[in-house]
DNA sequence: AAAAAATGAATGAACGTTCATTTTGTTGTA
DNA sequence: TACAACAAAATGAACGTTCATTCATTTTTT
């Protein structure tokens, strides 16, 4: 096997058991040697791939983070009118919620804790550019409200964390039809 | 000084040294010695107060929560419409989000970490009835759509922790008039 | 045989918790 | 009011663990 290759391997088993560990019990239950346990490397192996422990975190929200903006713009085209094209990039995210679990529920905790360094998560955020200009070519068709981005994303994404985060809900599944609601809500609740 | 108010004090003092840690840096940052050292008190004190560490953060959780709750019923009044009801709930919650933000921040970081034990975050759950039983109303005299409460929380409550959280927002101050955009939009979202 | 990767024991600091001791407050008697 | 006797509250040093991190040594790859 290429050397290359293992290494990469090595850096993503310690990854994703950061991503389990901090997922069962939050950032104090992913302590280094737990880690390395779980990856089934020697602790100091870790600070060969990371500086430390921060660093650690903050590569795994950033490695997390984009590839939930890969599948949230995953088959978007740029052509079809804004509803449409909303309602595609909403269900991708739906979709990444419902099927990658700990990615998602990792992801929430941390936009919820002092977790993650400011300058790191601000550089999380550069991911969903395109949804932004989507929102502004809707509000120059006077399809979507005029108000903030910010305001557009509590009210159509922001939702889906509570809806879809298991940590939040508590003996609700969200079925197809309860999905379909949503997005309406959603869509209700920014058109004009 | 009467001694039970002496002691209230010095709970009450844990309690708030306890929430300003965790809220600053996570739970991992609330170690009994600092929460001690911030109310002035010392380590094994904490103990005469809280059976240990999950104890402390559990009341503090409850405690915040029905503080919370109290500040959602405010002037509540049975007999006015749905939307009138509502709309005073909707604005009692982004009062207290905004006036009282350690608190508010501190129960988001609770509702999306492991921090707190299951039954204790259903136990918190149990003051929200006065505002399912509102929806309830509004659905039978269709004003609202029927769909699940968690619906309905998703995209009317639960978009003002991103609105008005420190932790995730980011040069973005809500005015008055974001404010009111803000509840049109919750409001659209689940009116019929 | 040289270089690179991985190890894991060792480090000092910090953790949550305990408990023998001291401080503070209350009560009954002079 | 003064004071001894007692009870309650508070202390903080000490406990055994675990933490993040380091580095001399060993293993693996070139």
């Amino acid at each position: 096997m290429p050397k290359l290759q293992k290494s990469k391997d090595k850096k993503a088993a310690l990854l994703s058991a950061t991503l389990c560990l901090v997922n069962s019990g939050g950032i104090q239950e992913a302590s280094m040697s737990k880690v390395a346990k779980m990856a089934n490397v020697s602790p100091g192996t870790i600070y060969l791939y990371f500086e430390n422990k921060q660093d650690l975190v903050n590569q795994l929200y950033l490695d997390t983070k984009a590839s939930f903006s890969e599948h949230a713009f995953k088959d978007f085209e740029e052509g079809l009118p804004v509803k449409k094209s909303f309602e595609k990039i909403w269900f991708n995210i739906a979709e990444f919620k419902k099927n990658r679990v700990e990615e998602a529920s990792f992801l929430s905790q941390c936009d919820n804790t002092p977790m993650i360094d400011h300058e790191i998560r601000q550089e999380g955020l550069k991911h969903l550019q395109p949804l932004l200009d989507l929102w502004t070519r809707g509000q120059e068709e006077e399809i979507i409200k005029k108000i903030s981005p910010y305001l557009l994303y509590a009210y159509t994404i922001y939702p889906m964390a509570f809806l879809l985060n298991p940590t939040t809900k508590s003996n609700y599944e969200m079925d197809d039809k309860a999905m379909h609601e949503a997005f309406q809500a959603a869509w209700d609740s920014i058109r004009v």
